[in-house]
DNA sequence: TCCATTTGTAACTATAATTGTTACTAATAC
DNA sequence: GTATTAGTAACAATTATAGTTACAAATGGA
């Protein structure tokens, strides 16, 4: 299955939480959206509150909200606060250290690895989640008419 | 063992390429400073053979050698060419269609993660399999310096 | 005070990708 | 013709992920 999907479930969250505003959402309601188990939400609320981007409180009417305003919380931090992965790996094993290649490059790789994620941190720095929350609303208010046209014309559909 | 090392293999290959010049190798030698089976390189040189990156021969006396020179490949083609994986992975479940945040929370990542490639492949397209390689240099011939130190002094270490 | 609800977390399963390995075919040089 | 080498298929071992069940701890309300 590899190749995570932590970084994008968190954004769906953190999206979702933006949209929400002050009141708090269960862990049960995200998971729906998510189409997931309400328990891979709770892991990535627990890092995504360890890292101060969402309080949560246990307890009848508990939930989760956002710590932040969405135009205070960049993807960057989500990037951080989830772990994500190496954009790429090194070697499995230890190349040969008796051959001159073999003995330099991870050093060489591994500063690449760092340059590479620097490239990937500038680009991310500079979303917030609420640009993404922005960049889904007018498709969903066009979806929303469209769905009342369908309603109109007799079709029915649940929405959330 | 998720989280593929094919692009620092490839990376590692090409360099020992660049330092033999006109010589091939044969997959045995590179398997050795890369410390693998010589099967996985070979898969990596398919790869990289299909990109144009290096040209191999079957047969006794066989092997493969740089089709360009270190100079003009970049790191971006060497991405390319063997399959490095996403910097994340999407949903594993598409997620409901039903939630105005859902419907819409996938096309927002794609565009996201196009943007986050862009950003790793500016930093790739300006490092050349030359520049790895003279990265690597000076630090082997430091450490063969060190060596005939150590040798001076009576210690024996073998050598590719 | 007791009960229902909710988070936090541990433990386990199923799935899938990666790497390593063996074995074989096809091509090539001597 | 024989030895050598790349190319490739098939399979095993390892590992991370995502999903699931289960339960303790916290909280709010009756």
């Amino acid at each position: 299955m590899p190749a995570n999907s932590r970084f994008a479930i968190a954004v769906h969250i953190l999206t979702l939480m933006a949209r929400a505003g002050d009141e708090s959402m269960k862990s049960d309601e995200v998971a729906c959206s998510v189409n997931t188990n309400p328990v891979v939400i709770r892991r990535i609320l627990c890092a995504l509150s360890k890292a101060g981007l969402v309080v949560s409180q246990t307890g009848a009417s508990g939930g989760s909200r956002l710590a932040l305003k969405p135009s205070r919380i960049t993807l960057l931090e989500v990037y951080r606060a989830v772990d994500a992965g190496d954009v790429f790996a090194l070697h499995p094993q230890p190349p040969n250290a008796k051959c001159p290649v073999g003995m330099n490059i991870e050093g060489a790789l591994d500063r690449i690895l760092n340059e590479v994620e620097q490239g990937v941190e500038r680009v991310l720095e500079k979303i917030t989640i609420e640009k993404v929350l922005k960049s889904i609303e007018p498709r969903a208010a066009k979806a929303r008419a469209a769905r009342s046209e369908n309603r109109n014309s007799g079709k029915k559909e649940r929405e959330l």
